[in-house]
DNA sequence: CAAAACCATGGAGTGGAGTCAATGGTTTTG
DNA sequence: CAAAACCATTGACTCCACTCCATGGTTTTG
């Protein structure tokens, strides 16, 4: 797939898809018509870039996720605690989504206040 | 309550304090000595803050939250829809939540591979 | 086959959210 | 009362995640 359907199916700008893949977040097999330097993604980094959203909408930072992924690819590598990594990740998202649900609940208040007929003293 | 004490107290910078009341996010009645110009925060501003955080952690910007604090001031200011836009908060709020359990899921999920014992093919 | 549409690279620019430094005034403390 | 600790302002700077541009090559299309 060329980038501009990727761009067309993930939603993401072009720009955006190249800066991704400079930064080595997602890839792409160089010109497999040999005769252009077109980008070629293979069908799956769709789901990849699900993937990064999600992980960014968790309040991930880009250089969290490649390190996420590197993680995943060599699991095995002892120069790293991964574990320890995957549980700080964690306890961060989870404390985030506790702090996201609370403020939720203080926009609904403020949603039935506004919705509520004002006051007739 | 001086800026050095709310600071350590709430564990945001000197300088976030500073740039947070340039923006208006807080306030502070200056110099009640009338002799020196040093901020004076109010005991709530704590308080503040701590909102401030959930809703950052929720994704919302500086910007957005000035647009929620002074919505709830002037809840009948007909100028601007109120529940639209907290609506849309909302909804995002509550879809970035959906993602950040999506994300969280797969990290469990990595966590589980790691703590399984390598394979003994 | 020419025009339109698509692609590449490199580098500059933007906006958000702070952070740092320089300079100088005020309070507190031993 | 001097030194240390605290405070103020202004403006420059950083980092992140894009975004825009200029220039030029490749494909597709009518």
């Amino acid at each position: 797939m060329r980038i501009g359907e990727l761009s067309k199916r993930s939603g993401l700008s072009r720009d955006t898809l190249r800066f991704y893949e400079k930064q080595g977040l997602i890839h792409s097999r160089p010109g497999a018509a040999a005769t252009n330097n077109y980008r070629d993604y293979p069908k799956d980094t769709l789901i990849q870039l699900e993937q990064i959203a999600d992980a960014q909408a968790a309040g991930m930072s880009i250089a969290d996720v490649i390190l996420f992924l590197s993680q995943l690819e060599a699991a095995d590598s002892d120069d790293f605690d991964g574990e320890a990594f995957l549980q700080a990740r964690i306890d961060e998202i989870t404390y985030r989504i506790k702090r996201s649900e609370r403020f939720l609940d203080s926009l609904r208040r403020a949603q039935q206040v506004l919705a509520t007929p004002p006051t007739e003293s």
